[in-house]
DNA sequence: GAATCACATAAGCGCGTGCTTATGTGTTAT
DNA sequence: ATAACACATAAGCACGCGCTTATGTGATTC
């Protein structure tokens, strides 16, 4: 379980395809606008990210909806609390860190 | 960057090092034991974990010691940051996570 | 300085992953 | 019913990943 989530956000077009989902529910069809994907390959990121939880689907009609699913977020955050104690004291270590990853 | 963190913690093996490296600084060597692993297979998992900024290592004498680094983490939880909106209300582990990211 | 120890690197291999094209399934429209 | 649409699944392929064995690189010990 913990493991199909690291899996799925192994790969850079699948956690593109969940962050365009954090601005709200969309259907395959709408996600692949502006991607440079094709319908099988967006399938099936899809199906993967469900597998992890971390995205769940809804039919409505021949439309089918996807959206962000709180489960795999709770189970990443889970994993990380794990870890707390190296967690920097202050967020402006992490500022500064972000900072030096843009050049 | 961020892609190096998850493919490598995508590997079940590398976040069982991480794990037992939460528990404190440790050489290579230790840390193969009771992991049923070659030698060389431990050196490259710990490469790939010190490239991805989840660990860091320090030269002691002809031993080399591995820590677990918070520049990673930290990219980690500013990703989940990003997906806060939806994290579930109602969970201990999260709730910690938010004191520490707002302060 | 030669042997040994701790670890890194090289090269090769099997297997999983992500892509493609082709086809199947379910829904809507006419 | 038939066509068109949205999506899923199948099959095949190139590539990357994690492992292995073999060898290289530093540091320590005698």
């Amino acid at each position: 379980m913990e493991n199909e989530i690291f899996k799925a956000l192994a790969d850079p077009t699948r956690r593109a395809i969940f962050e365009k989902l954090a601005f709200g529910r969309m259907n395959a069809s709408s996600l692949r606008e502006g991607m440079d994907i094709s319908q099988p390959a967006m399938s099936q990121h899809l199906s993967v990210l469900c597998q992890a939880k971390l995205v769940r689907q809804e039919r409505d009609g021949r439309y089918v909806n996807y959206e962000v699913d709180p489960d795999g977020l709770a189970l990443i955050a889970n994993w990380l609390a794990k870890y707390r104690a190296y967690w920097p004291a202050r967020i402006d270590a992490l500022k500064a860190l972000l900072k030096d990853m843009d050049q």
